[in-house]
DNA sequence: CAAGTTAGTGATTGGCCAATAACTTAATCG
DNA sequence: CGATTAAGTTATTGGCCAATCACTAACTTG
């Protein structure tokens, strides 16, 4: 496999590992194992542990903003909200993806509280374009939608990595209906 | 100092502590230190670290419990709504105190991940009690307020987390002004 | 004062973990 | 074929860290 092949791999992993166990509590070694591959083998294909999250932390955003993308694509803002939502909705089923979501939040903050600006930056910079300036433009500029659609997001966000049960929803009736069958 | 005492000062270490640094990225040296104290004496104040971290939790949900709850006494919703976004806005201006937040979501997250539901158990049924029931009883059964209220509070939360700088407030106008001098 | 209780310390241990160094295959190619 | 490159391994090291043990010093009280 070539490397780059296997770099891809390893941010899966990542993902998956990071989510569960946030930055500290997570060994290169559960990460090499779910690849597959040796723990020194991950410290040719990135420079150390940090380098692995932060790879991790940016797919993560990309990928969730390309599925808002998708799901939105062609539609009029009022449709648009429905089907982001939707969207949303189906892909925190992966509970490890939207792990890894909180999890590169307060990694950034622990940085930062360790005097440590830069971790943060492009981790900054991914939200604010990719999710930030594209609910934005989504909404046409309706700052107001598009700030409750990121409110609502960051409260399911919340809910679900608190363990409430998927039946507990406290959004129902204001994020769009999402339930099947309404 | 009695031990009361001594195990106060301990929560609001460690409050400062795992907020900075996360479950895992706190050693109980660093919340010794802080407390002023020999690190095997924490371990007489509490059976062990996650018991130290869960106390930190449960404290930070009643305290901002008890801030929004004076905010709110006496006032119809509405003025209530104003009112307590306004002792959040300014609760949220000690740092370690927000972090300590985010940090017992994820805390709660990885425990789940583990296969260990007793964990959250606690800071649930916290959550639960003094903010989601809090809120619709001040918002008096009115669950889109109610609800809308904990989203932009999540929100805030997150970027205030990522490191936004303070006057990139996105939530301007959607939740009530409190900038100073309007 | 003697005996017990309470607050607290120093030393230690066993385990984990990021990162490095040195080595091993296997394919590619002039 | 001989040399280079790319993918991957085993062994190791130095540091950290939760928790336990054994000990001390001061107060309290009959």
């Amino acid at each position: 496999m070539s490397a780059e092949e296997r770099r891809e791999s390893v941010i899966r992993a990542a993902i998956t590992e990071f989510g569960r166990g946030g930055y500290h509590g997570t060994s290169t070694e559960a990460i090499a194992k779910r690849v597959g591959v040796s723990q020194p083998y991950l410290f040719r294909l990135f420079p150390n542990k940090r380098a692995i999250f932060l790879a991790a932390a940016l797919r993560c955003i990309e990928d969730t903003a390309a599925v808002l993308h998708d799901a939105a694509e062609g539609l009029p803002p009022d449709e648009a909200h429905k089907a982001m939502a939707v969207a949303y909705q189906r892909l925190i089923e992966d509970r490890d993806r939207l792990l890894m979501q909180m999890q590169m939040y307060v990694a950034v903050a622990s940085a930062e509280s360790a005097g440590d600006r830069e971790f943060g930056k492009p981790i900054r910079a991914a939200w604010s374009e990719h999710l930030h300036d594209f609910s934005l433009l989504t909404f046409e500029g309706d700052t107001e939608e598009a700030t409750t659609f990121l409110a609502f997001g960051m409260l399911i966000n919340t809910l679900v990595a608190l363990g409430y049960p998927p039946d507990n929803r406290v959004w129902d009736g204001f994020w769009p209906e999402t339930r099947p069958g309404t």
